[in-house]
DNA sequence: CAGAGTTTGTGAAAGCGTTCACAAACAAAC
DNA sequence: GTTTGTTTGTGAACGCTTTCACAAACTCTG
């Protein structure tokens, strides 16, 4: 199998979630060229990216959503639930533990963590944050394979070295900090300030140079 | 002056985050080599970024901390401070609401928007969350800029829409779908399944082809 | 069933971003 | 002041991703 790149997995994201939409609407068959104009990409984008993992397409016809939908799923993993881990149970946690879209693609939240006695103990829709202090054996017991990390920047490094010392080998990242893990533990980090800071690049520049952009 | 690209801004955000952490700790002068430790990228790298904006280190001995922070803060525009709409009181508008790192970067919180009525009139942090359908007025009586996105995703090309109508001319956009805006119009997309789909990726890969990743 | 019209799959070309490698510039030591 | 050691800035090479372009394969119509 050839390699492939990041930009692509993100994507098939993007095309599943549109053939999705468009399997509800109850369309049976799209073109590289609709996909496309509906992603912000180029047909023959589409067809590279898909092309990498076999060929899904009929000629002269396009491809057939409710297969494409099967394809993209197993290419992605999204066949199995996920079992999740939230540690931090402050508002970045509760805004992801509440998103829809998550438990969606079958990523599961079953445990959730955080250091302050006074949120230890409370019900979440019916889960019980749990204390720091005992995340190795719950993450074990419940056979937890991949956590989000949403606490203070200062703390991420040393929350990530237990979660990979607990055998974790998945991890989304929302602490605005470099995070050194092991070779075959994957972490995306999400960092909103950074985003932003790209927007204040983009119109600072644009007010210097209108229309560069 | 030449093309800068994406990944580079990213870049520059995340060497000015170090330097202010490294100025904290009255550290002087860095050399490329430390801040690519540091930021998990090359030395090469580093310097071919700077180097984009013009000439600010001194050969033998690196960077001084001050001035990059300075620099950098003028490159990225986080000079002045920006004024911000949050549409959308909904969880992950919460979470960005009470953002440290937002305000602390310039971004400033300026006006609170939502369609539910029993979210309208509440206060946040002593602000009032205002009903949607009088945004455009407010937007333009307080001068924002930047308008922050966290609505269900079938609601968001229509605020955008509006925004743009309105004169916004950045978008951070915590929908995930595809945004449609006319040239001159920025938006940074956040999409936090996308990034999940991609461990879930990187983890069934493991799986199949142990040690390929 | 033949001809006209689509749409895919994919080598080849082009475009970009990263890495390499080294001369030039400076610091520090003696 | 000279030598040794360090670090920058940058053209050139490299590698990866995207775009192009077109033959092959299929559909659809009459």
């Amino acid at each position: 199998m050839k390699k492939v790149s990041e930009p692509t997995i993100g994507r098939l994201s993007v095309y599943l979630r549109l053939l999705m939409e468009l399997a509800e609407a109850d369309v049976d068959t799209v073109s590289s060229e609709e996909l496309a104009s509906r992603s912000g990409t180029t047909a023959a984008q589409v067809r590279k990216d898909l092309s990498l993992f076999g060929t899904f397409g009929k000629r002269g016809l396009g491809y057939s959503v409710p297969e494409l939908v099967t394809r993209l799923r197993a290419i992605l993993g999204l066949e199995k639930a996920w079992r999740v881990a939230l540690v931090g149970a402050g508002r970045i946690g509760a805004a992801l533990f509440g998103y829809e879209n998550f438990r969606r693609q079958g990523f599961n939240i079953e445990a959730v963590f955080d250091t302050d006695p006074t949120k230890v103990g409370q019900r979440w829709n019916g889960l019980v944050v749990e204390a720091d202090a005992g995340m190795e054996r719950v993450l074990e017991e419940r056979g937890i394979e991949i956590a989000v990390v949403a606490v203070p920047a200062r703390a991420a490094q040393g929350v990530v070295d237990r979660l990979v010392a607990a055998g974790i080998r998945g991890i989304l990242n929302f602490a605005p900090t470099q995070l050194d893990v092991p070779a075959g533990v994957v972490v995306k980090t999400v960092d909103m300030a950074l985003e932003m800071e790209g927007l204040s690049y983009a119109l600072s520049r644009e007010e210097r140079e209108p229309g560069a952009a």
